[in-house]
DNA sequence: GTGAAAGCGCTAACAA
DNA sequence: TTGTTAGCGCTTTCAC
């Protein structure tokens, strides 16, 4: 094992102080060509480079970003990690990853865990976003960004979606087309995210004048099989819907899939529009219609946000919301 | 700002040594039991954590993993760093993540980097390996795995998918059921994995007495665009297909697409298999035959494999090939 | 049981 | 230009 050598090792055998080397390797002060150029050499020949920690520790900077999500599977995650680490990869901050499969306890220790390594911030990318979490991140004083999570009522800065809005676009969308039986397949009900979806539907048939029919409404989960089911249960249910909205993309898929398996078709007779769609919407022999978020841009909000906060050392509250984008594609039919 | 407190204050508030608060803290060394209730106060009310710098800087230990990772997008890396955080959070390493785009000087930088952070290890998940890469590593010495590439030539130990094998067997499995006219639309000619995928598409004609075809082979990219395009192609260079193996299952779902929209049905006249496979194919409304392989049980391994290494201090080559798992479901047919 | 003190490897202020 | 030295915050001998 080829041990590390240090500063010292280099100052001695150039025969200077370490505070010469020092100076050479960071540019930090004045050195005389020819001792310079000795130092470069030697750092050259002994493949010296310093030690992160030691100069962490002196200059109380570690360039660290911790980051902390709930898992990693799902479209979501990847892409917005991605975002982070391309707006990172610029600035030399470096990212620590926690998965913490949406652990309570978990996300607290890792957070302290983080905190004792010095990072210089943190993004929270988890499922829910508790009291708890926003009283551990107040007890000590360092930056924290959310994603995807409305964090306002806890004075934590954040970058999110707007999941109203999704949904009251999205309904919108399908009433212009002349819709008006129109069904929702909502996600889970602890889901914050998917309840502002809902609402957002709600609130855009009221709009239009359109009476909220419970019928019409159904609650599930997020993969393709629960699209499947609840879109079974919506047609036994209301024999009279022209088109479904899904709360994201694989529901969306398993609704159409059902739709098909049952004789009708798509979208002549029954359209389909999903939430946040990705990459599966593609992958589907029928391209399902959707909104689209960019979850890399997602990442790249946060990772600038928590190093404009860093930078300034600021703590105070702001937010950023992500655009949203609607492609129709061939899920989704005007009756007009 | 509230700022951190050092174990000196929480010494002078307790009136002992800062020997005795460390022993307190790490459980090392005999504290009288008065004494360390005293001082486990104190660090409780001051809300005293260690500055794990100094801690690693005395100790030369970090408890941190590298890993360099190309991409995100797509379906593996996340899963496989799913796998490589379900078995680090056991221990109590860290991961350090760095995404490169492929980029060799990156990642040459990044491995530095992590080397003078003192990372411990560090995991490759790069889309080549090269001699250069071996060089870098070669330089330093300390516990480095590959994923996904063969690097036995470099004697880097690896945790890898066995290329060959997957697509031995699935050209195999196509010649059981009947298949003489197969298909291969292959992966891009730079990449060492799609290129083993295709050797053994070859052999395992060859050693069935068929002939080699090349107007049945083609090579485009991993997406679904490109395996519509390929087919294409493929369709019209030899009208008797009865089956082809895509490179992956994005690939596959173009083909299928591709197929259904020259009017011919999957999989009576054609049938398409799948190599890796991941949750895409499920997404497909033909649901996708395939070869799986999982990307989880890859973090996991190369995660054991580091630690075993970090652990015994071993440099040595090792290996770990992955298993694979046929599915045959919707979109292959037997011709018997 | 407890404390003093010597590192760990580096930076930066101060002297020379 | 260069060297000396005092930290940074912690661990760990070695004495007492």
């Amino acid at each position: 094992m080829k041990r590390d050598i240090s500063i010292v090792e280099v100052a001695k055998k150039a025969g200077v102080s370490i505070a010469t080397v020092s100076r050479v390797f960071n540019n930090s002060g004045p050195v005389k060509e020819s001792t310079r150029k000795k130092i470069e050499q030697i750092i050259e020949d002994t493949g010296y480079y310093p030690n992160m920690l030691a100069r962490e520790l002196a200059d109380k900077k570690t360039s660290l970003i911790g980051m902390i999500v709930h898992d990693m599977t799902g479209e979501g995650m990847p892409r917005t990690i991605n975002g982070v680490n391309d707006i990172l990869e610029s600035s030399d901050y470096n990212l620590l990853i926690a998965c913490t499969n949406g652990n309570l306890e978990n996300e607290k220790r890792q957070f302290e865990i983080f905190k004792s390594k010095r990072v210089e911030g943190v993004i929270f990318a988890t499922a829910r976003f508790t009291k708890e979490h926003a009283e551990v991140i107040q007890k000590y004083s360092i930056p924290v960004v959310s994603l995807l999570q409305d964090t306002e009522m806890f004075k934590i800065p954040f970058v999110a979606f707007n999941n109203y809005d999704l949904g009251k676009e999205a309904t919108k969308k399908l009433i212009e087309m002349g819709h008006t039986k129109i069904g929702f397949i909502g996600g889970p009900l602890q889901s914050a995210n998917a309840e502002e979806r809902y609402k957002g539907y709600a609130d855009s048939l009221q709009e239009a004048g359109i009476q909220l029919d419970n019928d019409l409404v159904i609650n599930g989960n997020f993969h393709i099989e629960d699209g499947y089911n609840k879109m079974k249960s919506l047609m036994e249910r209301s024999k009279n819907i022209t088109a479904v909205i899904t709360v994201n993309d694989g529901v969306g898929i398993g609704a159409i899939n059902c739709i098909l398996d049952m004789g009708y078709k798509v979208p002549e007779e029954i359209s389909v529009l999903a939430l946040d769609e990705t990459v599966l919407a593609k992958a589907s022999r029928l391209k399902l219609s959707g909104i689209h978020y960019s979850y890399t841009e997602l990442g790249k909000a946060g990772a600038q946000m928590i190093l404009r906060m860093i930078e300034n050392n600021r703590l105070e509250f702001e937010k950023y919301v992500v655009p949203y984008e609607i492609n129709m594609r061939e899920s989704t039919s005007d009756r007009n």
